[in-house]
DNA sequence: CATGAATGAGAATTCATTCAT
DNA sequence: TATGAATGAATTCTCATTCAT
């Protein structure tokens, strides 16, 4: 037994890793934080709960990093789709089209992410979260009124209430629980056309 | 024969259940519906956790009606705010302002009344509160739609966003744990700014 | 404010106390035990539940005279109708179906105090009241044995399965929880034949 | 690469089961399931009270699991006891003889099994036991009618009224508390004529 | 005397975390 | 190293009984 990790054991733990965030991911999307315990994160990743405590010091730090590398992944996305060298108003419709369709697509994952509390430390990733959200906002915003292509606002604010905006068109009351693709793209519509307004970026 | 209730008790009474209902308030402002458990509410409205069932079938009960209470008191104040023969765009404007400025008095009960969610049962009351203050925006856009003061557009849909937007812009990432006052008002201006503009109010 | 009880008061104590029994006897027949709490006595026998306890030093003393009394009144029926000339066999089923007959009127009155535990005290005399019914089978037993109309056999024995047999059959598996009349009647046939051949008193 | 189990570790799994199992009979068997909550079981068998949660979803799944086992074990017993080709009312003699002489073992227990219930699920267990006693006489009754050894009657009804006589007078108040081996098998052979007779199974 | 508000000791159940194997 | 059985603190809710008014 040697006290050396050999390289299949540095894989297995990488894949354990994975496989418990992985886990977590999938239960967190399905039901909620509320149903992502350490015991059916366990059992989904096919180890043991004593395992993920070799992996995460509690079960805040693990959601903390579930969110983060969710969150992370989206943000890619979407500064990929801000980019560009259109005027800022469309790229914000872009942008805020892109986070739309695919929050759609997972509806339960974006809600926990973006409003399901669970303690206070994972509450604190969160809102670093929606910061992170709000920033890629933000950058497009900063840019425009620079360009004269936006009217001066507090762009920090401004990145706010766009996230704010289809958070709730997403996970509140009119959300999309029982929608089909036809008022799924409706939606999508209006939440654009709402936050390509606000800021000021309808031709 | 019965011996009449003293005025002592009369007033007992009453005050019990406001003093429930202020405490579970005061809890959640401080702490979110989490730390408002059944006996730190009896600790605080200073009585036996036995009292609080005399008052509350059950803590979802007592949860739904503090959050009813305070939403509807929130939505009278709104309302009245809405009213007016001002063009939509300007009484969107006050009505955003008279609830931002409010709600950065009790920003943390705003928090929990608005983005903390629960048990199921909680949750449900959550959302028709939501939905609550989307219809005072949204009545004023179908107005506002009508007189031709406004572009056509979803008034749910824009009615969920703006909620949406000034409630992240309260109690988000930007949101006002250490502002002054001045901070305070440039953030109620903002936000003011991103909704008329959003509906396509502004002049 | 006079020390001495004015019989109007005295009067009133007779009634609080019939009020309690009677409030207790109706909730237990509709709920059995589980359902009599003291409140829920005190507020069907119109009084409060202080008071219940100037009558009663505890619950399970009022539910022992509750008992008590029911199976006393259907105690003294009981011996009226095992009363007579007839032989022993026609004076048992004469019996028996008197008991099975009330039974099946108010099923749960007769379940709750023949079957329902409540706490060991209520137990105790619980079981007293079915030796108290026993005994009025017993005498027949005793009486038909002396005059040569019953085989030898040990009355208090045979009493007891008598008792246990239609009480059985009264709050078993094959109770009438929804018979109709047509049922019931055979019902009763069937246990009274039995006991009485039982008892060897057929013919 | 999953540790084995060692011995020690199965035999304390498939022990913990069965000592709950066992801890709940031996306190319902002292003083019913109202003695058997779920510490005192866990106390009993020496686990922690969350242990018992991973064998049973409730207390009363694990009431319903403890009555069932005990009765399916006595079934079994009762029907070979009642297999045979004597006439019926010898084999019903044998089986009631059977019955009653094992609960004399065990008085408390089979009081608690036959006579007192907990709750609703609970209750509906015990009735289906009941209904599982009865069958084994109704069996009997049913075949002896076949032959003509037994006149015409009910089965279902003599059946119930067959488990109540016994119950009766092995749980009621001639019960056998305090009674010495002579008298018990008095009892024995009371009960066992008293059935007999009952069916008209008596030569 | 009469009230019924108030108490508070329990009872069931859950689940993050630990640690013997 | 990996397991998952075991723990037990924490939480909600109930109800007999008391006692200030």
């Amino acid at each position: 037994m040697s006290y050396r990790r050999s390289p299949l054991m540095e894989e297995r733990l990488a894949n354990n890793r994975e496989r418990i965030l992985l886990a977590t991911r999938k239960l967190v999307s399905e039901g909620g934080f509320r149903e992502a315990q350490i015991s059916a994160v366990a059992t989904v990743a096919g180890i043991s709960t004593g395992m993920i405590y070799r992996y995460f010091p509690s079960k805040a730090d693990l959601f903390v990093e579930v969110l983060g590398a969710a969150v992370d992944q989206e943000i890619k996305i979407l500064t990929q789709a801000a980019a560009g060298h259109e005027p800022a108003g469309e790229r914000l419709g872009k942008t805020v089209t892109c986070f739309v369709r695919r929050a759609l697509k997972g509806p339960n994952l974006a809600y926990a992410f973006i409003a399901e509390p669970v303690d206070p430390e994972v509450d604190t990733a969160r809102l670093r979260c929606r910061k992170k959200f709000g920033d890629v906002f933000k950058a497009i915003l900063v840019e425009g009124m620079q360009k004269g292509e936006l009217p001066e606002q507090d762009p920090d604010a401004s990145a706010a209430c766009i996230v704010g905006a289809f958070t709730e068109a997403l996970v509140g009351p009119i959300g999309p629980t029982t929608r089909n693709t036809q008022d799924k793209e409706r939606l999508v519509a209006s939440i654009q056309s709402f936050c390509i307004r606000a800021v000021g970026g309808a031709p």
